[in-house]
RNA sequence: UGGGGUGUGGCCAAAUUGGUAAGGCACCUGACUCUGGAUCAGGGGAUUGUAGGUUCGAGCCCUACCACCCCAGCCA
């Protein structure tokens, strides 16, 4: 017996696991993911992915993913596919784990009839109207329906017709028979079955009626042996009910259902309905848009999925409804890119530079480290010449002592190359923005040193006009301007949130990388190259983040 | 006005059986630096929702109050 210190949980659902684990209340813990198929899975989603699996992870149980198909007019095939490809993608294997609800209609079918014969559950004939005006309120106790005490075997026919589609949709309605009165209206004979005539995904028409989530899941989860069934706070009165259910129908386990808040992101939404519309609407460009929270935004946009995991570790698990600040998923992207993306240069507002004293035709190829945060990482050589281009952002006319880039009369270090010092620039006569920057090198500084230790303050990109390959390049911000658009969302957006900069210059190199690779531009932030869109010869570069402090300067 | 939850620095979030407020992100400063990045060092900032009470001592216990979230689908 290992007594040695371990660490405490991360978090009370992981104590609760513990404890059911040190108390001997369970040898194996089983989890389960249970997504209805009826959207694309999102960050919010990602948090309990690694929250389940990573408790299967952490004590070597299982975890499994289970299709909570039990509606068939809103669910499909597609997303049962893109739901498996964005975990897997997120890096989680449920092994042999995969089911499916629709996999226990019989068993739920089963335990249906196990409670109309205990007395807990009736066929009640009202109309959907009659059952919401009898509900009572907030306040006010509900009315027993004239069906709920009508003899059991009475109720088992009527079962029985409703499942041989005997009777048209919404003629009845199993409910269990809880308590009317109850404050927690959950429990007001909440209804477990209700006919539907529509084709499922899985079982096509071979069911006409098909259960409510407060019946099929906790059945589930006791027929998956599921130890610790986790949900979110909107569940969380449900909890009665779910025990009801396992309490009262034979079952081979006893899951426990656990509450946490779900995940809420600043400057997005969440809500599938939101998401939904945000496609449907083409206000983006589908479910995989990289301004998208979907995984398979974050996927496309360039995001490393470990990234994505450890930004669910570190949000941790509580029960206080919260928003966590996007900076910090950012944060855990750059943490993961900075050391292993390589480096290259590109201009995303090219403003000309010429070097007044550099030969007319000359041409040099410089060494450029690949990554400097990596030396095994290597070098690779970069063209230089006469004409380059620098961002327009590098060059003010009138220099401040908080700008220290180039400026009349200023020397900067073009990056891997010369040290530059600017002796005039032209002017556009109508606007008066500058057209072209005028320098003179030193050659003494050649490969970005001084010989006698000279330094400068700033350092420029740069790219070789000569040598120029184009790339198209696709700037991100915020798809919302609040940090927390409300109902009023779609007044909310970012017009900024996508920008196509189409043929910049990039340097040689950077042409050459491979779709879906991920680079960094040097003082610009982390780019990946879009897989679908990017063709040989013509790069697509997606942002992923922008450097720290990018947007911030002078 | 019923029930269920939650309230700890700008944002998340810890705090063994009550012992005198971790950590991360964000922000600021300094060092260093061929990315105003990274790294390193340091810093500001919390009367732990409010008011009482118990106690030598309370974020943790008690009482009252306030705020916010969720619930009246034959959705999940």
């Amino acid at each position: 017996m290992d007594e040695s210190p371990k660490e405490s949980p991360r978090d009370f659902i992981r104590s609760i696991v513990a404890a059911d684990l040190a108390s001997g209340r369970h040898r194996a813990i089983v989890t389960r993911f249970p997504p209805e198929p009826n959207g694309y899975l999102h960050v919010g989603h990602a948090k309990s992915i690694c929250l389940n699996f990573g408790i299967a992870l952490e004590t070597g149980g299982q975890c499994n993913l289970r299709f909570d198909d039990t509606n068939p007019e809103k669910e499909s095939d597609e997303y049962v596919r893109s739901i498996q490809e964005d975990m897997r993608w997120l890096g989680f294997d449920w092994r042999d784990g995969l089911h499916f609800a629709s996999d226990y209609f019989e068993a739920l079918w089963q335990a249906a009839r196990e409670l109309v014969e205990k007395g807990l559950a009736y066929v009640d004939e009202q109309t959907a109207e009659e059952i919401r005006a009898t509900r009572g309120t907030l306040t006010e106790p509900g009315c027993p329906s004239p069906w709920r005490d009508r003899p059991a075997a009475e109720s088992l026919v009527r079962l029985d017709e409703m499942r041989a589609g005997a009777l048209p949709d919404g003629a009845c309605v199993l409910r269990a028979r809880i308590d009317m009165a109850s404050p927690n209206l959950n429990l007001r004979d909440p209804a477990l079955l209700r006919i539907r005539r529509a084709t499922h995904h899985r079982t096509g028409d071979r069911w006409c009626v098909y259960p409510m989530y407060d019946f099929a899941h906790p059945i589930s989860d006791a027929l998956e042996n599921i130890t610790h069934s986790t949900c979110t706070l909107e569940v969380e009165d449900h909890r009665p009910l779910y025990d009801w259910v396992v309490a009262n129908v034979t079952l081979p386990s006893r899951p426990r259902q656990i509450e946490f808040a779900r995940l809420e992101l600043t400057h997005t939404v969440l809500s599938k309905r939101k998401l939904l519309a945000l496609v449907q609407e083409g206000i983006v460009g589908g479910w995989d848009d990289p301004r998208m929270p979907t995984l398979a935004g974050l996927r496309r946009r360039g995001v490393p999925p470990d990234a994505l995991r450890d930004f669910c570790e570190r949000v941790g698990v509580a029960k206080a409804n919260s928003v966590v600040d996007v900076a910090l998923l950012e944060h855990c992207v750059r943490e993961r890119l900075n050391p292993e993306v390589p480096r290259y240069m590109g201009v995303l507002r090219p403003l000309e530079l010429v070097i007044e004293n550099y030969p007319e035709d000359g041409e040099e190829w410089l060494d450029a480290r690949n990554n400097p945060e990596d030396p095994a990482a290597g070098t690779r050589q970069v063209p230089f010449s006469r004409r380059l281009w620098i961002e327009r952002d590098d060059f003010r006319q009138e220099a401040t002592r908080k700008f220290w880039r180039l400026a009349p009369g200023r020397e900067v270090r073009l990056r891997w190359a010369y040290f530059v010092t600017c002796t005039g620039v032209e002017l556009d006569p109508t606007t008066g923005e500058p057209v072209r920057v005028l320098c003179t090198y030193d050659p003494a500084t050649r490969g970005g040193d001084a010989p006698g230790g000279r330094t400068v303050k700033a350092t420029l990109h740069w790219v070789s006009a000569r040598h120029a390959a184009a790339v198209d390049v696709r700037l991100y911000d915020r798809l919302f301007l609040d940090e927390r658009p409300g109902e009023d969302w779609r007044d909310r957006l970012n017009p900024h949130s996508l920008e196509v900069l189409a043929a910049r210059p990039a340097e040689p190199a950077l042409a050459m990388v491979a779709p879906g690779a991920r680079v960094q531009l040097e003082r610009l932030g982390y780019f990946c190259a879009d897989a679908r869109d990017s063709r040989p010869g013509a790069l697509v570069l997606n942002q992923i983040v922008g450097l720290k402090g990018a947007a911030a300067k002078g």
